[in-house]
DNA sequence: GTCAAATTGTTTGACGTCTAACAATATAAC
DNA sequence: GTTATATTGTTAGACGTCAAACAATTTGAC
C-alpha cells in the first residue's frame, strides 16, 4: 500500500489518473501551454493562433472553411479569429476568385514580420519543451503521438 | 522540394508545424478530447471534470483550493465546477473543521455511483487511445510525456 | 495580545471555443 | 434552364476557463 486515503499530509491521491495516457498527455499539454503563453504573452498569441498564422502564410489565399478544417476549428470560430487578426492588421480578407461567398486569406506585411518574430520565440519554447529529452527520445515521442487516433487527421 | 506553396490542390501546407513536438501533442490532445466527448457525452463529463471527480473521491474532505492546485484549475473555476456538480447532486460542500473559510468536498452516493460508470467508459476510451501502440510503446509514451516540463508538477 | 500579511471562497468581466440557425451563393439533378 | 441540395461566412447563445477584486477568516511578527 502506497498511501492511505485518509492521510492528512499534503500529498494528494490522484487515483487512477496517473495511469491514464490521456491524463499524462493532458498534464504535458497544460505545462506546454503555460510556457508558450509566458514566452509569447507579449504578442498575445496562443498555440492555436500561431498555427493559424503559419497555415495562412504557407497557403496564401486559402478560404476560411479550409483554414477551419486545417486548424481543427469550427467555421464560426474562424470568423472571430480572423476578425481578431484583421483588426490587428496581420491578415486581410480578399474576395476570392470564382466564388463570391468565400474570402481569400493573406498575411499582410505586418503579419509576415510578426510571424518571423513568433517563429524565433516558438523555437526557443520548443527547445525548452524537449530539454530533458535526447534527440532520439524526441523523435520517438513524435512518432508515438502520431499513432494516437491517426484516423482522425 | 515536397510541395509548392502555390499548389492549387487540396493538400495544404502546414509549414513548420508538423516538426514541432508541441503541435503534435496538441493534435493528439484534440483527437483524444473528441473521442472522450463521444464516449462520455451522454454523461456531460469532460476530461477535466472526470479528473475533478476522481480527485474528490480519492481525497474526501479536501478543500476547494487544494482541488484547484491538484486539478490545475483557478480557484474561481473550481467554484463554478463545484456549483455544477453540487447542482447535479454529485458533490457536497461541507463546513471544514478548524477553518470557517473552507469547504470540505465529498462525493455523494450518486457521485460515487456515477464515477463507477465513468471509469468503465474511460477505460474503454483509454483502450482506443493506445490501440495502435504496443504495451511497451504505451509505457514509453508515458515516460517521455513526464519528461516535459517536469518542474511544473 | 495586536495588527499586518496570507489564504479561502466568491463575484464580475473577459476570452476562446462550440452548436444551431440563417442568408447568400454555388453545385448537382433533372 | 429550373430547382433542390450543399457550401460559405456570419450571428446569437451557451459553456469552460482565467484574472482581478473583494470580504471573511486565519496565520505570523512583534
Amino acid at each position: 500500500m502506497t498511501r492511505k486515503k485518509t492521510s492528512a499530509d499534503k500529498g494528494l491521491d490522484f487515483g487512477i489518473l496517473p495511469s491514464l495516457a490521456g491524463y499524462q498527455l493532458r498534464l504535458a499539454q497544460i505545462a506546454i501551454f503555460r510556457d508558450f503563453a509566458a514566452a509569447l504573452g507579449e504578442f498575445d498569441v496562443t498555440p492555436g493562433l500561431f498555427g493559424v498564422i503559419v497555415i495562412i502564410d504557407a497557403n496564401p489565399g486559402l478560404k476560411q472553411s479550409e483554414l477551419a478544417r486545417a486548424a481543427h476549428l469550427d467555421r464560426s470560430t474562424v470568423v472571430s479569429v480572423i476578425d481578431n487578426l484583421e483588426r490587428r492588421g496581420l491578415v486581410e480578407r480578399r474576395p476570392a476568385d470564382n466564388d463570391r461567398r468565400s474570402n481569400a486569406l493573406v498575411l499582410t506585411p505586418d503579419g509576415v514580420a510578426l510571424l518571423k518574430k513568433l517563429k524565433r520565440r516558438v523555437g526557443e519554447h520548443e527547445k525548452r519543451l524537449v530539454e530533458h529529452l535526447s534527440e532520439e527520445e524526441r523523435a520517438t515521442l513524435v512518432t508515438l503521438l502520431q499513432k494516437i487516433f491517426p484516423e482522425q487527421r
